[in-house]
DNA sequence: AACTCCACTTACTTTTTCTTAGCGGCTAAC
DNA sequence: GTTAGCCGCTAAGAAAAAGTAAGTGGAGTT
């Protein structure tokens, strides 16, 4: 079933002082957008998309990226409950990450994202 | 219309080097990521969804963006034909910027963000 | 014995972002 | 009529984030 629902206001419903000239962001958006806007979290965050991965492929799947970083974006991801971390205890140790329900759920957001981008980004780019 | 073109894929195709443990993202999420890595760029963006809106006005409504962040950004979208700027002549002098139709197509990405966020962070933040 | 792998961690450099101040040219307030 | 403000920036320096390189330890591989 292709869901229906309203699409959700981007802007900020104000009160009182209504009449400003320029609208604020939603708080909802507006948090997401402060989570992508950190450099590496989308792009591990749809990397673990795929299913369990360890942290090595990781690493191995997502060019340019440092240890340091990549550990430092898995770690936030799984304070924010998006993703697991499971230590397997096999020589060597391994460590695998996964998304929790949360985190899956943010597919057709990548899916919009990937569709804009295949539609307008090259030509915006290219011209 | 209701569009139910088939989602696109979130990783490469691979070719010879298929058998990798870990799929590398698309060639364009990955540049939208990249895009959206950058602090402040999907709140500028967003935020210039509403229409037209000059440069004072924008960053009264970007709550914690400073002037030469947000000059920066806004260089960035124009240069990426994602937004144009329109001096106009008056006393004092204004600013306009304005999403182009690709800055716009970013809508329905940024619809299904909304919808996560409102649905997934706050209970992942709260939990 | 020397080397690799694994998931980090530490120490250091470079890049990005933030803060503060100021520009010129105009208007509005006191 | 001096002071103050608005406008869209920009320069300079401080702080924060990200990038780099090397190391850890224990076990396997050559």
């Amino acid at each position: 079933m292709v869901s229906s629902a309203p699409p959700p206001p981007l802007f900020a419903e104000h009160g009182a002082d209504a009449g400003g000239v320029c609208e604020t962001l939603s708080e909802p958006l507006s948090r997401v957008m402060t989570l992508l806007g950190k450099r590496w979290t989308g792009v591990v965050w749809g990397t673990l998309m795929q299913g369990p991965v360890y942290f090595s492929d990781l690493r191995r799947g997502i060019p340019g990226i440092n240890d340091r970083i990549l550990n430092e974006r898995l770690v936030e991801l799984v304070d924010l409950g998006l993703a697991t971390r499971t230590v397997i205890d096999e020589r060597p140790i391994r460590v695998r990450y996964q998304l929790t329900e949360h985190g899956a759920a943010i597919r057709p957001a990548l899916d919009e994202l990937t569709r804009w981008a295949q539609e307008h980004l090259q030509q915006a780019v290219d011209r």
